[in-house]
RNA sequence: GGAGACGUGGCUGAGUGGUCGAAAGCACCUCGCUGCUAAUGAGGCAGGGGAGAAAUCCUCUCGUGGGUUCAAAUCCCACCGUCUCCGCCA
């Protein structure tokens, strides 16, 4: 949620930067709303601020005087019953506007309308080379034994996988490897809920719109599909201490997805499924655009930093405006190469918000002079299982079809080679 | 699933119809005292909105939304949330 002042005294920037994001906004119908607020506001103050007067006199009047005073409230009181109804109509509108205005994409966001559209800052590692045919990681998988798709689909329905022996070795590998790097970096581990009110969900803003991508429970929670949801509600209603910043969260959790609007798209193996794992760094700042953006480089280089360990080829891109989610102000993608599709798929994404999401989520803080403001919040995908086995075994894999373990998950794995699970 | 209790400022916690946006303590800020630290004295200190150059003034907010009343933190209703006990259970 942007701050009205600023919407009302920057329309046309806020309406610049919905144009680039493309997505639909009212803002003029929003400022005429908020006109309307205003004045219905301060006729129904000067009401009020009568109704008080009188009242403090009911205290002090006696017998006649006082029921004279009574009767005249009583007419006052009738006379503002309208104006309170028409106000609360108007704010409700307010409000719903409000949330739908995005926040706006900074100069550095190239234009665009699609993924396709972003563009590449940075590749690192080369693609790599077979001096055979290489298979995808279904294929490969499946052969092993370390993943099942069939039964995964039997059980789980379309999308479902089950991982299996060294497989889960593999996942376990990364995860611990990925604590270990992450901690050092200064971020706190955190295990947080996935199933999480709907509260939570409108601050972060993935809701009211993204209700179709949420599995629901029959309770009115949400099942989410990022540790981001869980852990920026943490503060949620809060006022922090200023010595506490940056707050540096890594947060692990289970991560439920619907992908509604993605049916044909990745159809086989472990790129798009239902039900994931995730490490998420997560961060509050103060409220300066400094800060955000020299944390967000850092968030996306700490990704970065954590594939090449692994050692595996990627490129970095700028999504586009286009490619921005509502409260995103800029978002760095990396992707790893994914020798099975020759293509580079995305493993990670790291967006700032300046204070689009503390605002919904009411997180403060007083600075030295004992102001409130909201802080900056960022977050980044740290890394995500199993998508980023799909880029360990393709690019890892050899002629006989067994895999050979990344040097640095040797340790985790307690093997050189993968070469199967029957 | 059954029964009950509770929800007040950054925190703890008092407040059962007007003089309450709210005692007291902690934390914090300013000034004073003090070699330093510690301790201590005086004062200040909730948030949002509006008017104003400012001082200041107006208004709303005691979980949320309704209701009763001239007047609600306080009474009534609904909802949300938290806790405790019993039951079930990994």
């Amino acid at each position: 949620m942007l701050d009205i002042h600023f919407i009302r005294e920057n329309s046309d920037i806020v309406k610049a930067g919905a144009l680039k994001k493309h997505i639909d906004v009212d803002i003029d119908g929003l400022l005429a709303i908020d006109d309307k607020r205003k004045r219905l506001r301060q006729e129904l103050e000067t009401k009020r601020a009568e109704q008080n007067r009188r009242s403090s006199e009911i205290q002090l009047a006696k017998g006649v005087e006082r029921e004279k005073v009574i009767e005249a409230m009583q007419h006052l009181k009738s006379g503002m019953v309208e104006s309170e109804e028409q106000l609360k109509q108007v704010m409700g509108e307010w409000q719903r506007l409000m949330l739908t205005v995005p926040n706006i994409p900074d100069m550095s966001v190239p234009d665009g309308v699609s993924d396709s559209d972003n563009l590449e800052v940075k590749r690192w590692g080369e693609q790599t080379v077979f001096s055979f045919a290489p298979q995808g990681h279904v294929e490969l998988m499946a052969a092993l034994g370390i993943a099942d798709f069939e039964r995964g689909a039997k059980v789980a329905g379309f999308r479902g996988y089950f991982l299996k022996g060294d497989g889960v070795l593999l996942a376990n590998a990364v995860w611990q490897l990925a604590l270990k790097h992450f901690s050092m970096k200064g971020l706190v581990p955190m295990s947080v809920p996935s199933l999480v009110r709907r509260e939570a969900f409108l601050g972060t803003g993935y809701l009211p719109q993204g209700e179709d991508d949420l599995y629901k429970t029959q309770d009115g929670d949400y099942l989410a599909g990022t540790g981001e949801v869980a852990t920026m509600g943490y503060h949620m209603n809060e006022t922090l201490d200023m010595g506490v910043f940056p707050v540096r969260f890594l947060a692990f959790s289970p991560c439920f997805r619907r992908e509604a609007g993605a049916h044909g798209k990745d159809v086989r193996g472990l790129i798009r499924v239902h039900e994931f794992f995730k490490w998420e760094q997560v961060v509050l700042c103060k409220a300066e655009h400094d800060e955000s953006a020299r944390l967000h480089e850092w968030l996306n280089r700490n990704t970065e930093e954590f594939i090449e360990l692994l050692n595996i080829p990627y490129r970095t891109v700028v999504n586009c405006g286009g490619d921005l989610g509502l409260g995103q102000v800029k978002k760095y993608d990396i992707e790893l190469w994914v020798p099975g599709e020759q293509t580079y798929r995305e493993i990670s994404s790291a967006s700032y918000f300046h204070d689009f999401q503390t605002r919904r989520l009411n997180i403060r803080y007083r600075d030295i002079d004992g102001n409130m403001h909201f802080p900056h919040s960022l977050n980044s995908t740290a890394i995500p299982t199993p998508r980023i086995l799909v880029s360990i075994v393709e690019n890892y894999q050899q002629p006989n079809g067994t895999i050979k373990v990344p040097e640095v998950l040797i340790p985790y794995v307690g093997k050189t080679v993968i070469s199967g699970t029957q």
